[in-house]
DNA sequence: CATAACTTTTGACCTATGTCAAATAATCAT
DNA sequence: ATGATTATTTGACATAGGTCAAAAGTTATG
């Protein structure tokens, strides 16, 4: 995803490529605020380093989302569990933010876990200190009014894409959406996130 | 829809019966945010009183979106056109703002429509004046970041819902969601905002 | 490296929804 | 009201994608 306030949802922005450093996340903000000589130093006594390997939970659905992630290197799934079976919500990779937005913002449980699809180093950011942020600093708040409005024309997008675009179409969105990262996503994964079965998505692949 | 930002996606707030002066508007902001003296003046003043009537285009898509509308009654319809035919992207009723999301926000054209599914009456704030506001007053960006966070969870929900269940399931969820003006809606709208033909919505109803 | 544990592919058959066409019903303008 | 539009229903048939089951490939683990 791309704002810290609502996790997950791809919006095509374009890293340069090096993010090795808290220079990424800076530059990240810096796409939608100027941030303030306080404001890094504020921000960087917050974020904190963390890693997942592949195939850790990241977040269990059955507790509240406390903390929100940047990733750096990997990717992390966000899914929900319907009828037994895990249907993936959005992946997320480099230079994105992570979170379950309803538990995160309205500090109650939600339906969504999150696991890692690869080993992942991300910066972790917890909810209390993105508080005393927007508490503090205006610009913060400004920052999530313009991140997280950059979302809502992708969120369309894809409410448009399910409605009237056939499985094939999707796949092939999917693919472009996703460019960096699909190869390394796992079939049944893409198919629930397509909402077709992965038998379908094979036959799709087949194809051509 | 919700948030000033971002027109058109329902998220069921309560609002009192009566809704008849500029008070109206206040309580919506008072859900987020509290008014100052000052907000509330700048706030009258720039918001500017419109009617339109049944038919009548609110927006066309070949001009861009310079103002958002808050309804006080009526109902604003949001549609684009595909392969000539008109596919709504949502409704919106009383207590509600509407704009083309992405036009008003990045002062472009969009592929967005509105028009008036019933004589409407509205509020008019034009995104100038809206620029002036975040610039002077930073409650006004938290207002954006908490009324569009709250519009999240819905278009989430309603993905989910586009994915995972079969039309009848779809409908019904529809008629809980727009509860108060789902009667008033022709039944081929409803229908291309759930994604289905016509005929398939009709059939629908016929059972039981 | 060998066996277990997934993941992906393939096949046969089924069902919900779409398409096209025509008949009713409702609404609108004179 | 009355005919003209426009919206809704109904019917017959087509098809994309689902379901269930089994085979073939991959990846992990002792």
């Amino acid at each position: 995803m791309m704002t810290l306030i609502i996790g997950g949802i791809r919006n095509r922005l374009k890293y340069p490529s090096a993010m090795k450093t808290k220079e990424n996340i800076f530059e990240h903000f810096e796409k939608f605020i100027k941030l303030s000589k306080q404001l890094k130093i504020e921000l960087s006594e917050r974020l904190e380093k963390v890693i997942f390997k592949k195939g850790e939970l990241v977040l269990d659905a059955n507790q509240i989302c406390r903390e929100s992630y940047f990733i750096n290197k990997g990717i992390l799934r966000t899914y929900f569990v319907k009828d037994g079976n895990e249907i993936s919500e959005y992946f997320s990779g480099v230079g994105e933010w992570v979170n379950s937005p309803k538990s995160f913002m309205q500090r109650k449980k939600d339906i969504y876990y999150i696991d890692a699809i690869e080993n992942t180093d991300a910066y972790c950011l917890k909810v209390e200190d993105l508080v005393f942020l927007f508490d503090n600093f205006p610009e913060m708040e400004r920052y999530a009014r313009l991140s997280m409005g950059s979302v809502f024309g992708h969120l369309m997008e894809r409410i448009a894409s399910m409605r009237f675009t056939s499985a094939t179409e999707r796949y092939h969105h999917f693919q472009k959406t996703y460019q960096d990262i699909y190869p390394r996503i796992p079939l049944g994964m893409v198919a629930s996130y397509l909402g077709i079965t992965q038998e379908t998505l094979s036959r799709i692949r087949a194809k051509k």
